[in-house]
RNA sequence: GGAGAGGUGGCUGAGCUGGUUGAAAGCACCGGUCUCGAAAACCGGCAUAGGCUAAUACCUAUCGAGGGUUCGAAUCCCUCCUUCUCCGCCA
């Protein structure tokens, strides 16, 4: 969420940013004459309770004076009843800034190109050369299919559409990426967390993942708990309703876990196997930094994710969404695309973004910042998430890159100390 | 699932027969005295958020969360969350 006094004093800037990302402003003038509102409640209830408590301990000292205090007692129970009605109103513009401000997307960095949509997407480099097949390339799907290694169809019957099974050498392929993913994370100075998959509401909001876009969500009413879209959400809580120190920043997570989508609303779309389906697997990069250092950790993370595909020797291509293609939270982020040979197009395998303080202002994310008097402050911290990577669009990559003309596939060189094998 | 005991500031931990307790004490931390320097000792400082201010000052809120009782709640009552112990079930 944004803060409401920033947007009170940079209201034109804010405006002109949240129209770029293709969001109505208008609707900021109207916050702004309910919080000043609010401020106005605010400051007469303050004003009782000041009367309420002077009171309060008047009556203490009366009653250790034995004196009478029925007649202070009867004006402060009407104090009390005026407190109350002042308390409704309170939360009744609080409710109505609040329905606003959670729905306001968090402002664009000055350095994100201006752009309507994903068309306006910068291109910013591309790594490697497109192979030159002698033979025409199949598909993910054709391939694991004679291979006998991923099958939608059982999946399908196990789950529901858009669940994948795994099945031998590919159950084994999965685990190896996955396990060289975490290994070179780990080795580049991140901390390994295996966290868990459902989480409760509190979580989701921090993460400004609920309200908004609940639907999105697998949810578990029973219990009110969520099944994570993407381990982003219990990485960032780890350290919600916390003050982190000073020296301890920049913090850096990786974890590997399953990531659940329900993908409402984008049916027949990129629907082909793993293209797109409800489950799949990611291996997840958190930094919590101090803000002055974010963007320049956003750059380190964006490398820190290409690691794998250089390693794994995969073409791919970082390109800058523009403010009309920015999600909710990021006020940078950069996609990385990994070619698909059958497709004959780009696949967003990943995706870097700098959040700064916006779920960290929600999660109550600090850190104690010296100052130069020698005092210090609490601030919230910048927070950033990149996939590092999302397996099920690069094993589709992966198997495309990778097989020869009978259809068989050759294990990338680092993988082969993880598979035992190197050929399926 | 059943029974019981807890949740207080960065940490440990008093208060919990309702009224200068935003909260004792200790530790940690910061500054100072002493010292060539350090340790020890001594002195001082040290929660967060909001409001109002040029800034202090001041005001308000916060003792797991939310309600309630009361003139007044960390203290009493209810609901929920959570931690621990015991029993049951179980990978």
């Amino acid at each position: 969420m944004l803060d409401i006094k920033y947007i009170r004093d940079n209201t034109e800037s804010v405006k002109q940013k949240l129209t770029s990302r293709k969001e109505d402003a208008t609707l900021i003038d109207q916050l702004l004459s309910d919080y000043k509102e609010k401020l106005e409640v605010l400051n007469e209830l303050e004003k009782l309770k000041s009367e309420k408590n002077k009171s309060s301990d008047k009556v203490a000292v009366m009653m250790r004076n034995k004196e009478n205090t029925d007649d202070i007692k009867s004006e402060m129970k009407l104090i009390s009843e005026k407190i109350k009605t002042f308390e409704e109103n309170l939360k009744s513009v609080d409710e109505k800034i609040n329905l606003v401000l959670r729905d306001i997307p968090a402002l664009p960095d000055d350095s994100v190109p201006f752009g309507k949509d994903a068309s306006e997407n910068v291109e910013v480099k591309t790594k490697g050369e497109k192979k030159n097949f002698s033979f025409k390339p199949k598909d993910h799907l054709e391939l694991s299919k004679k291979l006998n290694i991923l099958d939608f169809e059982r999946g399908a019957k196990i789950t529901g559409s858009g669940f994948a099974l795994y099945m031998g050498k590919g159950a084994t392929l999965e685990r190896a990426l996955i396990n060289f993913m975490l290994d070179t994370h780990i080795a580049n100075g991140y901390t390994e967390v295996m966290t868990p998959v459902l989480v409760n509401r509190a979580s989701m909001v921090a993460a400004e993942k609920v309200p908004k876009f609940e639907d999105d969500m697998y949810y578990m009413e029973r219990d009110d708990l969520f099944a994570i879209p993407t381990s982003e959400v219990p990485i960032i809580n780890i350290h919600r309703d916390e003050i982190l120190k000073e020296e301890n920043l920049p913090i850096k997570y990786s974890g590997y876990s399953n990531c659940f989508r329900r993908e409402a609303g984008s049916y027949g779309k990129d629907t082909k196997g793993f293209l797109r389906v409800h489950q799949f697997n990611k291996v997840e990069l958190i930094n919590f930094s101090k803000p002055e250092d974010s963007y320049s950790e956003m750059e380190k993370m964006l490398n820190d994710a290409c690691r794998i595909l250089d390693a794994l020797e995969i073409h791919y291509r970082i390109i800058e969404l523009c403010t009309g293609d920015l999600s909710f939270s990021a006020s940078k982020c950069y996609d990385i695309e990994v070619w698909s040979y059958a497709e004959d197009k780009w696949l967003e395998a990943s995706s870097v973004s700098n959040c700064t303080d916006f779920q960290s202002r929600r999660g109550e994310i600090r850190y104690k910042k010296k100052l130069e008097n020698g005092k210090t402050k609490n601030e919230f911290v910048h927070l950033l998430n990149g996939s590092g990577l999302a397996t099920s669009r690069l094993m589709v990559s992966l198997l495309e890159t990778y097989q020869d003309e009978k259809g068989n596939i050759s294990v990338p060189e680092v993988l082969r100390k993880y598979t035992g094998w190197h050929k399926i």
